[in-house]
DNA sequence: CGTGATATTGATACGCATCAAAGGTAGTGG
DNA sequence: CCACTACCTTTGATGCGTATCAATATCACG
């Protein structure tokens, strides 16, 4: 065991536990794990750094060295280019972790950069490594958030290869409220921590046709908008513009396969 | 040849340790693990399936048990929308591994076909996790590669949400020109496995626009194809088109894995 | 209250999808 | 071996969706 391991057992009774008492407990790391690995993974954990909206958390290819799990706050990851144009990657909210990125090349392939005042716990990659030889379903919890990336990033992509620009919004903002949700949040009505420009570059769209569509969607009822604040009124409809069966234009099934 | 290597391979003539002797060892999962190891590692691999084109590897919503490399042969992943559309998700060439994107969710959100005649190694996945306990190495050289598709994953979504159509055919011809070259075949004359319609597909593109990217190259003598044969001439010039900007300078080779 | 960043709205242009049809290729059975 | 079918690929003509350009309007912030 390394000293900072010991030192850290020594503090634990004096020193909260702050994982163990975080709110996100249930949807963060520390998800199905006994109390008393908790302890130790809390050591192990990092809470120096509030930052401040457009503040980075870590440049493209800057060296790896740990993963963030956001406390407060939200994230927005993006890569350059090789034209020097920025594409973002995804934006992460409270209780989600972000960096994974760069375990492959130990660099980090996209940067961070926070969209409002966001608190981070960060986790050193190798003590991360450590303790997952030795607390039972940690790894297993560390595959699963990869995992998960994963999947998201392939939903991404279907989103640009295949949907329409109204069906990316309306999936975007689907998928914000399940974040929310999530974290028992009102699914249906949340602020967008970022701006229209981030959402258009996301979503590969420009900002006039993010805005277009974010004005034609509230004149049919189907959202309120009112500059970063979004209510869902309409939520069926929302889901069958997302999935690409919309009655308004409609056009049926492209690209046959 | 290192003295532990040979005695590694010696020692193995009695009990078959086929991925000791397996050509891709150096870009498949055993990478970096000692002969010991990789013996243990051998003993939980069954390769018993060699796959016709056409047929599954896995599907969609099916359970997920195991990750799978790729002995030989090429397939393709692909995941169904609500509309019932398939989206292409990647290619997988021999030495690569597929199959990542079930762990989260226990099931897989893909399927997997073969391109031609494909012969896979199956990798249990509760007996890989066991392993990455006791085989220092192996659980470190999970995670990147997990962490390796992410980034594939990133760089479609930039290609898809940012680059011309021709940009987006130039990267997959580069990537697929990167990764026969980690197998030590020629980067620039290679097969296609897939159709033109999984290109498309792929590139959120249409068969026809494919095609006549192709014709077009040819015809600017950037490539030369000949039905699935394809080789590139001119690989500065895909760089540059690859990148977006028709005529600023080629940077070195594209990581694109 | 002024100043730059961000957001909306309208007019026009262009890239790529779509439709249509011919040319190739592979696989099958007479 | 050739003929035949089914699929894959190529090529051309046209239209739609979204980018782009341009001009306000609105917000954030010192």
């Amino acid at each position: 065991m390394t000293d900072a391991a010991a030192n850290a057992i020594h503090f634990r009774h004096q020193n909260i536990n702050q994982c163990a008492e975080c709110s996100l407990n249930p949807i963060c790391l520390p998800v199905a794990i006994s109390p008393e690995d908790l302890y130790q993974l809390d050591s192990i954990i990092q809470r120096s750094r509030p930052l401040h909206r457009g503040d980075h958390l870590f440049w493209e290819e800057s060296a790896f060295e740990a993963i963030y799990a956001i406390k407060a706050g939200s994230l927005k990851a993006y890569t350059t280019t090789d034209a020097g144009e920025e594409q973002v990657t995804g934006f992460y909210l409270a209780g989600e972790v972000v960096g994974m990125d760069g375990i492959h090349t130990e660099t980090h392939v996209s940067s961070a950069v926070a969209l409002e005042t966001t608190s981070i716990c960060e986790i050193p990659f190798d003590r991360l490594q450590e303790a997952t030889q030795v607390i039972p379903g940690l790894q297993n919890h560390f595959f699963k958030l990869m995992s998960r990336e994963i999947q998201a990033d392939q939903q991404l992509m279907l989103l640009l290869g295949k949907k329409s620009a109204d069906a990316r919004v309306a999936s975007l903002l689907l998928s914000l409220g399940d974040r929310y949700k999530r974290r028992r949040l009102s699914e249906q009505r949340f602020r967008l921590p970022m701006s229209r420009s981030d959402i258009g570059n996301y979503l590969g769209l420009a900002v006039e046709t993010v805005s277009r569509i974010f004005t034609r969607m509230q004149q049919q009822n189907i959202l309120s908008v009112e500059g970063k604040e979004v209510c869902i009124i309409e939520r069926e409809q929302l889901c069958r513009i997302s999935a690409g069966s919309e009655d308004t234009s409609c056009k049926t099934s492209r690209t046959g396969s």
